[in-house]
DNA sequence: AGTATATTAGAACGGTCGTTCTAATGTCAA
DNA sequence: TTGACATTAGAACGACCGTTCTAATATACT
């Protein structure tokens, strides 16, 4: 049935390109190019691919994209507004430097002031000059912490966003890793 | 010079999928595929793209994706072990209905308390039946808010994460839109 | 049963694919 | 300037591309 969907997606997944209709052929139980594309004609009417025009699959739904709406108090748009909602791909919105990116894991409360919590998970990108009030991943002690970096004079302090704590005033050297660019918390 | 990179980049962008050398021939100033060909080969042990087993290109840095580290105590990994990093796709880990997943702008402070600010962006999830201590997007008397879905007994009721707003008991139908799934942060 | 209709197989079409070869041109250092 | 090397143009190759046609088969309904 439609687990001609599910193996386009495979293939897109692992290929990161769509098949030809040669290879459709074997992913599916069909045996001619003709009924794969008689079968894709169908798939394309159901909006879940498109032809380029040079006649090649490209794929619609299964780009990671999301449509993108206002605030919460205008909800949702009507079926007729739908198309102009604004789509887009949270990875091109949030990363900037593909390769300074990465997720690390939070743990402890020291940012939870800051409506930063264990579990949530942070995109941090390296070696970008921390401004101050940024929130940054730091070297203290040889341990890895999150705090804001504060700036008082021309002392660089790290303050954590929880009373609890103090401020950490670096003895020698303080090595900032990373700068905190998004919090993404999932329930 | 390099900008061919961004020419591909484009094109894969606008194309949602890698260009041929044929193609490529009308991007670049080369003027024929052979010489494509010998750009590509260089682009491709810069580790750039990679070649198909058929020979047609295939994205690699270009495709959204961040390499997932674990907890923040243990810090980043040494560039020998930078190979071992998961790299995974915010989109495909964050969105698991397509067609149903939309992203709102939060205003007002009546989620603080979950860590919910204004200004922060929540990842939502339409036609899902909501759990109980689930955040969901409703109607109430026309105006769309986020709160808290609470049960007592057998009563449903809306409640904020603020001690400011009251807890609302509907009058007689309560229209669930969404459910929160995600709650993103950008700095 | 019969009869429309939907779907598939098979073959053939022109076109484009990536690759490879040779020859021409550009680049750079001695 | 000369020579070694890197890069490009051009043409040709077989293989695969998506499309289209006809004929065969499956499906659904009366």
């Amino acid at each position: 049935m439609n687990s001609l969907r599910e193996k386009i997606m495979a293939f897109y997944k692992t290929h990161r390109r769509m098949p030809s209709y040669g290879e459709l052929v074997k992913l599916s139980a069909y045996k001619t190019k003709s009924a794969v594309h008689y079968a894709m004609s169908k798939l394309i009417d159901s909006g879940f691919v498109s032809r380029d025009k040079t006649g090649r699959l490209i794929p619609r739904n299964l780009t990671g994209s999301v449509r993108m709406l206002g605030l919460i108090e205008a909800g949702f748009p009507s079926p007729a507004e739908e198309e102009l909602a604004d789509t887009m791909s949270l990875d091109d919105y949030l990363i900037k430097n593909k390769e300074a990116t990465y997720i690390l894991r939070v743990k402890g409360d020291s940012m939870i002031d800051a409506g930063i919590y264990e579990g949530d998970m942070v995109l941090v990108e390296r070696g970008k000059n921390p401004k101050p009030g940024d929130i940054v991943i730091a070297q203290v002690d040889g341990e890895y912490t999150m705090k804001y970096y504060r700036q008082r004079g021309k002392t660089i302090y790290l303050e954590a966003a929880n009373a609890k704590y103090k401020p950490i005033f670096p003895t020698n050297e303080l090595k900032i890793d990373a700068v905190v660019k998004a919090v993404i918390r999932q329930y």
